[in-house]
DNA sequence: GTGAATGCAAAACCTTTGCAACTGG
DNA sequence: CCAGTTGCAAAGGTTTTGCATTCAC
């Protein structure tokens, strides 16, 4: 059950490398440039692509990628918290280059994913826990129509 | 994108059949020896079993239910609304007979689940959403140390 | 009687893994 | 130099599907 991920260890990230403009490289994540192109693909165009999506189009500027070692650059990347990775029902994962707090609205119709800005989600939402829990980490995610469906039902 | 998870559409319950007492033959979902099982499985033990550990129970008394059954059952459950289907991360679904407004909680070392009572989930909680947006239905889940888990830690 | 549910095995789907070759720091 | 990363293909775990048979209503 308690499964790994990621066959290495993440290194935390260790300060005074990189430029402030490039959270990669500052991340003290080992620079690739596959994992270049992977985030860099997230951050083009903020959709949230799947792993396929993601390797697709990272596939068109650098067509010797591979899909393993897109979902191993997205593995180091939520690791490394540059990344979000959106988990709906049963589908593949998605992935989001927005690190604010943020919750992620499904919409039942066409299946996009909206970011939802917004505080909701942080662990004064969880209300009261029974004694003995200890809360790390909270997740929101909304279901129903985006304005572009809803108005499609009238 | 727009997968049917179901093989035959889901009729709503037409009330005025069954008892008060029996969810499951009130629900207006055709009665079956193998529902009736998987849902009593679900009722007799409060845990939050996945698919295949349903089959298991559930075939100890029947030994020639399938696990295709087994998933289309708690699939027509779910849709009835007499269960609720908890997914997370990327493991498999889980399921609880739970209706009551509650959220799970995801100990990260044992990785069981817990319900958690109240009415965090409800939408008041989603906070304020971007015009059109038609909110449905909210989840909310969380994650940390369970009790054992968050002592076995000092 | 008839449309829906079952059981089986095979397929589908998303993701991870084993391994040899390679590479960033 | 060498631990960590890549690419490939194959395997893994979970869920769905096709189809003939059986069943609930």
């Amino acid at each position: 059950m308690t499964k790994v991920k990621s066959r290495t260890v993440f290194v935390p990230p260790r300060r005074g490398r990189g430029t402030v403009d490039d959270p990669l490289s500052a991340s003290g994540v080992r620079f690739t440039p596959q994992r270049r192109q992977v985030y860099e693909v997230l951050l083009s165009k903020r959709d949230h692509p799947t792993a396929e999506e993601v390797y697709l189009r990272a596939k068109s500027r650098m067509p010797e990628i591979s899909l393993a070692t897109v979902y191993n650059c997205l593995d180091t990347l939520v690791r490394a918290s540059l990344v979000k990775q959106v988990n709906l029902n049963r589908t593949a994962a998605r992935f989001c280059p927005n690190m604010n707090h943020h919750s992620h609205f499904h919409c039942d119709q066409c299946a996009e994913v909206f970011d939802i800005d917004g505080d909701a989600g942080t662990r004064r939402t969880a209300g009261r826990l029974p004694r003995g829990f200890k809360l790390r980490h909270l997740e929101m995610s909304l279901h129903g129509l985006c304005p572009t469906c809803a108005a499609k039902r009238q």
